[in-house]
DNA sequence: TTCCTTTATCACTGATTGGTGACATTTACG
DNA sequence: CGTAAATGTCACCAATCAGTGATAAAGGAA
């Protein structure tokens, strides 16, 4: 009779799922202060001792949420197969900022996470960063190929200034609609971010 | 006869200067998810009542160390008289990002705060975070002077990235101990990022 | 049917939280 | 002195939290 599939139908991979995708939901919308026991069982619509039995409480959901996370960087930052590949380490550098950007931008999800690393120095947290920090090395690695970024530089510490850069902006901006002075509401201010971000790595290893 | 100020003896300036530091150091040692009424008057060794009563809760008294705050930027960024005056704006910027670079380094409670702004989107943070930033824009506005950034570069722009990725470089080592596989431990992986920093400014202003 | 496992719910405990009213103590003023 | 205000302490409340043991319902196998 129910269209809405019913939860305690006895089937424990339906209530895995709900219970996961409830998770998400709560950290994604409350963040990472509102993933409790209890708000996560009351989003799910079962009871938190299945959260205990099936996941081993909220350190084993946050896990399981860091699993898909995985995924995520690879899916969301993989090149355009229509564009050929870059030519240059600057062309490479670019195309990572800016798809950094805008995958960042529209992952609320992620974000959550990326502010909980900033919060809390707990063991569950550092396993969420490790997965993607391992993530993200790893799709860089894979993409860079051959190319090598130009000498006399420190790519690498450049490179963390501008992601952090990129990051940081786009999650004060999810909080308080701006960072220093920048509006970000409507699409010209990320432009002008997305802008400048592209004019130093040109600058930096296009220029040398 | 106790050489221990006595806490209980009926004078209101000190109790209130009391909690006040017992309010900044919860905040610079657990962060804001320890910042709570209970926490502070156990710290402050009164009864959570009187922080009613002084600061009308936690809102008041997260104010006050506000209040405080608007001085940190001004007097932790302020420039060395010894210093003749930045020619360029090239200079200033350069100057600007390692003063911010080293005051936000060496201040915990400060960091919090930014994480905090990150993380919660309420009121109370929003004030905090206005009082901040007016002060650090304040800041810029009287260190700047006659001098104008180079034409054909959106200096905003790239001024927000480069703040950005330093303060969320320092957050990010801050907890847990380095950022994109750079490791933050010893001075060395700082003097790199300064050092990238610096070459950004460099090629972005004095090269244009 | 009967029996057992899996799945799900309920009801509780103990601790902690923010908040408040009642009370005790000290100081200041008349 | 005595009285009133200021200061400080205590005891409680209701709500919430994480965590757990007991129990109920469903499904499969004999």
């Amino acid at each position: 009779m129910p269209s809405v599939p019913d939860i305690k139908t006895h089937n424990r991979a339906r209530t895995e799922a709900a219970i996961l995708a409830a998770a998400r939901a709560v950290l994604a919308e409350d963040g990472f202060q509102g993933l409790g026991i209890n708000a996560v069982a009351r989003r799910a619509g079962c009871d938190k001792q299945l959260i205990y039995r099936y996941f081993g409480g909220i350190e084993g959901l946050a896990d399981a949420i860091g699993q898909g996370l995985a995924d995520w960087v690879t899916d969301s930052l993989q090149a355009n197969p229509d564009l050929p590949p870059p030519a240059t380490y600057a062309e490479l550098m670019e195309r990572l900022i800016v798809g950094f950007l805008a995958a960042f931008r529209a992952n609320p999800l992620v974000q959550k996470i990326a502010a909980w690393e900033l919060s809390e120095r707990s063991e569950l947290v550092s396993r969420l960063a490790a997965a993607r920090g391992a993530a993200l090395s790893r799709w860089i690695i894979q993409a860079r190929g051959q190319l090598a970024p130009p000498q006399g530089i420190d790519a690498p510490a450049v490179n963390a200034i501008l992601i952090a850069g990129v990051q940081h902006i786009v999650l004060s901006a999810a909080i308080s609609g701006g960072f220093a002075g920048i509006a970000l509401g409507g699409e010209d201010g990320w432009a002008r971010i997305e802008h400048a971000a592209v004019e130093i790595v040109r600058r930096l290893y296009r220029d040398a």
